[in-house]
DNA sequence: TCATCAAGTAACCGTTTAGTTACTGTCCGG
DNA sequence: CCGGACAGTAACTAAACGGTTACTTGATGA
């Protein structure tokens, strides 16, 4: 796209920069990343402009390109940012601390708790499935970022099996989808929930009702 | 957008029609109508092309503007088409028709089926609560549609509270929040969720565990 | 049989879009 | 103190986009 090099370009006299100049590359690549993290979970990938990244950044479009390359790499920078950060958040409950029960309602607390304060990543996760993974399933720095997870879940399931608390056909990747599916459910579909059966999923009684209803539907779903 | 109704327009010869006309109003439409929902369900509303769902549905641009108006116009059909569907299945159901017990187990199967079978749907509904359901709020088509379910389902949960088997504090929109949550989320998340947990979460019998898993998670819910 | 009107076609238009180029300002090592 | 590397700017471009216009074709009923 753009120039096919042929000669004769219009030279154009430019007036001196309004704006002071910033000069600072993390700050510049930081709002970068932010701004399209904003912009490409409010409007999704193809509804996304790169005018407007550029513009939320308070930047222009020439540094966008200079340090994320095109708009695909850097909405795989903005998904694979939102997965490290709830990863990374998940790392330092250690859920075996406790006791088996405890260990769940508390990875289901905050699993519910993450997702109602950071909508945007649900979001990501919608757009990313509308085009069936195909940005993520080229990210080579997600390989390892989960198993974690899974490994403590297994633990915790493992211990409450010992301890005669939980049922032997639990499945730890069942728990957690369980987890996340009542929380993403909730909260990314608020929008026609509300308005085809008239009540306010938002208000709090209802966060709190349903934070509730959480905990327990996973601990009953495992429970001997 | 487009003209501003100014003079001298090129007069151009065309060439006659290469394809057959159809002549076929309700066939056009309901082509229309049909590949606009493929379309928007695989790209979203901010990547869906016209001119790609004129040529799904062998057609132009010209007659898509001709019966829907505009691109919105036809999403919102797409959508609300899409919602009856879904309901008008639903109504078939009866699920008083037996025990409450099975009739929660029921109306839980068939959602997860209907999920399982119209993934298209699903997308939509994505796609609508990444734009804050703008525009089903404007259908005026989609008031009363809903109220059938809820009206049922309060039914069979009274039936069950008297007979002793449901708590009394079941709710019969949380009940069917559960039901679907559960089966949304792991049909409109596979992609991801298979990619980052190493697990084909649409083989059979993934499949088919899932489902016992939503009947029995749902009536773990509520029984006493 | 022919006027009329809806169905259908394809070129066309103005605007927007992702991406590029030509150029300017600023810092820092030699 | 100077030259090259890099941060930053804004105008620019080809292509794609939603939407419109000018025109053709076919069916129908007076």
């Amino acid at each position: 796209m753009g120039m096919d090099g042929s000669g004769d370009k219009k030279i154009v006299k430019r007036r001196p920069a309004d704006r002071v100049l910033q000069r600072d590359p993390e700050r510049t690549r930081a709002a970068i990343l932010e701004a399209a993290t904003r912009e490409f979970s409010e409007n999704g990938m193809g509804g996304a402009r790169v005018d407007a990244i550029a513009e939320r950044a308070g930047t222009n479009k020439r540094m966008l390109y200079h340090y994320f390359g095109d708009k695909e790499q850097l909405y795989l920078h903005v998904l694979e940012e939102a997965y490290v950060g709830i990863r990374t958040a998940e790392r330092e409950l250690h859920i075996g601390d406790r006791s088996p029960e405890e260990g769940i309602a508390e990875l289901a607390l905050f699993t519910w708790r993450y997702f109602l304060k950071h909508p945007e990543f649900l979001s990501l996760l919608g757009t990313e499935n509308l085009h069936r993974a195909r940005w993520l399933r080229q990210s080579v720095r997600l390989k390892e970022l989960h198993s974690h997870l899974i490994v403590e879940l297994t633990q915790v399931l493992d211990r409450g099996k010992q301890a005669g608390v939980f049922i032997d056909t639990a499945d730890p990747l069942n728990v957690y989808l369980t987890i996340a599916s009542l929380g993403y459910f909730y909260i990314s579909n608020q929008y026609t929930l509300s308005t085809i059966f008239g009540r306010e999923l938002t208000e709090k009684t209802n966060l709190d009702a349903w934070e509730r209803h959480i905990v327990h539907v996973t601990l009953a779903s495992i429970k001997t």
